[in-house]
DNA sequence: GCTTGACCTTCCCATGATGGGAAGCCCTAT
DNA sequence: ATAGGGCTTCCCATCATGGGAAGGTCAAGC
């Protein structure tokens, strides 16, 4: 099958497609006498893995390692669990950063009374009057007074 | 004061100064006779001020919104709690996608025996052959064997 | 057979925020 | 005057993805 129908078949687009052959992800496809490239059920199989992988937010680079494992019979289902954590890891870790930040947004849009007053201590804590509480202030610490 | 020094004072690097200037984010600063970029304190005010924004995650872009309303004395302050909640929403939600995958990376991680066997039902949910859960297939559930 | 439209190819460019590095000018302290 | 560090611009790279142009190919219908 040609380039379009492998893409419909696993949901990676065509231009990823060709991407990861490119970058050696994949392996080169087969060709048509006239330069088209051609797919087999089995590589349409592999793009889904790939998209998968991709879908549980996996970097193209550990996908590369992920494939190896999976075509390599003899295989330790250990390194497979081990990328796994470590992508559980950076998951985590980002999901720490980023409810660090809704936490302080939060906090911040929470004392913003959020009318027509231009006072807002979003602004003053970007501003970095103060810490993170900082109220309207501009006159000194104003959140133990 | 040059850039260097600028960029010590506000923890944004001179490039990104340079860059924030050619996107139009802050003005052009003044130059020097031989063409070097000058710098006040107020100037590394603002830097900062896009420093903290940028730690909260907010797209430069926002950003570029956020100093319009610090800059704007008459600003609503319902206008700055707005974007500050829609940043929130949009951390929210990339928050949730990667709770999602943690759940389901965490699930068939913990299906997997990690040890030197070649079973792995992380491979075989890539591999798409049922559900989130499959288990090392040939033969049924393998990891409670 | 020929046309048409859908598909394929390669190549270049753009994203967003950031860094690296080179070539060359400037400034200051010795 | 010379050395060193700082500044300038310009180009390139990242990472995964898409857009689009120019041109070749294929299959269906007339």
């Amino acid at each position: 099958m040609n380039i379009g129908d492998a893409a419909k078949g696993s949901g990676v687009s065509a231009k990823m497609i060709r991407y990861y052959e490119q970058t050696g992800l994949i392996p080169s496809a087969g060709r048509t006498i006239s330069g088209y490239r051609t797919y087999t059920g089995s590589d349409v199989q592999m793009l889904r893995f790939i998209r998968r992988a991709r879908d549980l937010g996996f970097q193209v680079e550990a996908i590369g390692e992920l494939l190896a494992l999976w075509r390599d019979r003899s295989r330790h289902s250990a390194d497979v669990k081990q990328l796994a954590q470590d992508q559980i890891a950076g998951l985590r870790r980002k999901i720490a950063e980023m409810e660090s930040m809704v936490a302080t947004l939060d906090h911040l849009a929470q004392g913003c009374s959020g009318d027509d007053r231009p006072e807002c201590p979003i602004l003053a804590d970007l501003e970095g009057e103060a810490s993170l509480v900082a109220p309207a202030c501009h006159g000194g610490p104003g959140f133990n007074r």
